[in-house]
DNA sequence: TCCGTTTTGTTGCATTTGCAACATATATTG
DNA sequence: CAATATATGTTGCAAATGCAACAAAACGGA
């Protein structure tokens, strides 16, 4: 195992990160496209998850079904029910946009000195604390996009946002349907107001690419 | 100056909490009630903020004059541009609720080791991913209820949080006019539906009191 | 206490939205 | 390739929502 590439072991020798992944009750695990990392529904596990590769997305499904995409973990994210979507009573389940390789660790033996005092120990933490501050800010985003009160709002909070992203034209990383429950909002809803957008001139839309036009 | 009691300080002697403030920039300030403690309009000072005593209200005005309220803050929770909110245009300002006191730190200076090696740098950065693991749920939280679609499910979910945090009935920490912001919905067609709410047997109001009488 | 400000309650109305139901197109998979 | 699933485009309609406006109530200082 090289933990060499891994953000969260960066400045941690390989010997100290066999000592750790005991310590802080490290497992790893590979999932395939489509399968479910893990489920947050019922008992709490405590731990935190990093994404060491590949795409997933953070999903709730309510009583009636509908899904809501809460957010898009990328490689080297971390995520977990510790850290985020305290228990609002919904079904949360985290699958996989691609195959993915994930590392656990149990989040009590984070905070909390080991017994064996790893030297790298504080090392780790201040890693997690970069990736923690990445996963706020990220989050942050997501709220000022959800506090916009209409979905024209909303479609375009995004578009700039992805447009400043990647620099003028961009093309849309998901399907419209994916798109709406980012944005949760109904997707024929959500399609209609594109389409005014588009007549109203302040967004061009080709396929799946998207350009600005006025603000 | 007493750190014993900030968290942030848990577990650090005052000598060495005297060292690190120098290498970590930091701050001290006072506000009154209504003050602003600081702007993310303009120029980004990247620092992060701990608010020691008191209350305030992270705000979001957008080009239409509409205020959004974008996070509480609370003793003893940190706040930043460089944590949350990054970027997206909008004027956003941190008001004093009470009186406050706060802290800021120097961003850049946290995760980057510091030339003196301060021996108590780790400790504090370990105590700071907690003060950000705590914000990482409430945001994560926030998320949950800005994506409900209606606004009926909106309150319905801000009212069974608030009631098992607070066990059954319990009286609203804010003004309608505030609620209406926290939801990001109209103010008046919040009262609206919380009168239909009353009407269709599911939550009784009395005054500022609420009390969760059906799911 | 009085005056100005903020909050609350209410209503009408145009617009937006969610929802259900389709037909069609586009993957995906055996 | 056929068959199945998934995504897209579209529409009607009822319901929810934003918005504006106003009067009444509550609050906060001077």
């Amino acid at each position: 195992m090289d933990f060499s590439q891994i953000e969260l072991f960066d400045g941690i020798s390989a010997s100290s990160c066999r000592d750790m992944l005991i310590c802080f009750g490290a497992e790893f695990d590979s999932f395939r496209a489509g399968e479910t990392v893990c489920e947050y529904s019922d008992s709490p596990k405590r731990r935190v998850g990093i994404l060491r590769t590949g795409r997933a997305s953070m999903i709730r499904i309510d009583e009636s079904g509908n899904e809501t995409l809460l957010e898009e973990v990328e490689e080297g994210d971390i995520f977990g029910e510790v850290l985020c979507f305290g228990d609002g009573g919904d079904y949360i389940k985290l699958t996989c946009d691609e195959d993915c390789d994930v590392v656990f660790l149990k989040y009590d033996q984070i905070t909390k000195r080991c017994e064996k005092a790893c030297e790298h120990h504080s090392k780790l933490v201040a890693n997690l604390f970069e990736l923690m501050a990445k996963k706020t800010l990220s989050l942050g985003e997501r709220i000022q996009l959800l506090s916009r009160r209409t979905t024209r709002d909303k479609l375009m909070y995004y578009f700039r946002l992805e447009s400043a992203r990647r620099g003028g034209e961009f093309t849309l990383p998901m399907s419209h349907t994916r798109l709406a429950e980012y944005l949760c909002v109904d997707r024929s809803a959500m399609v209609r107001e594109i389409k005014r957008l588009s007549d109203d001139g302040l967004v061009a839309f080709d396929g799946k690419k998207v350009r600005i036009i006025a603000e």
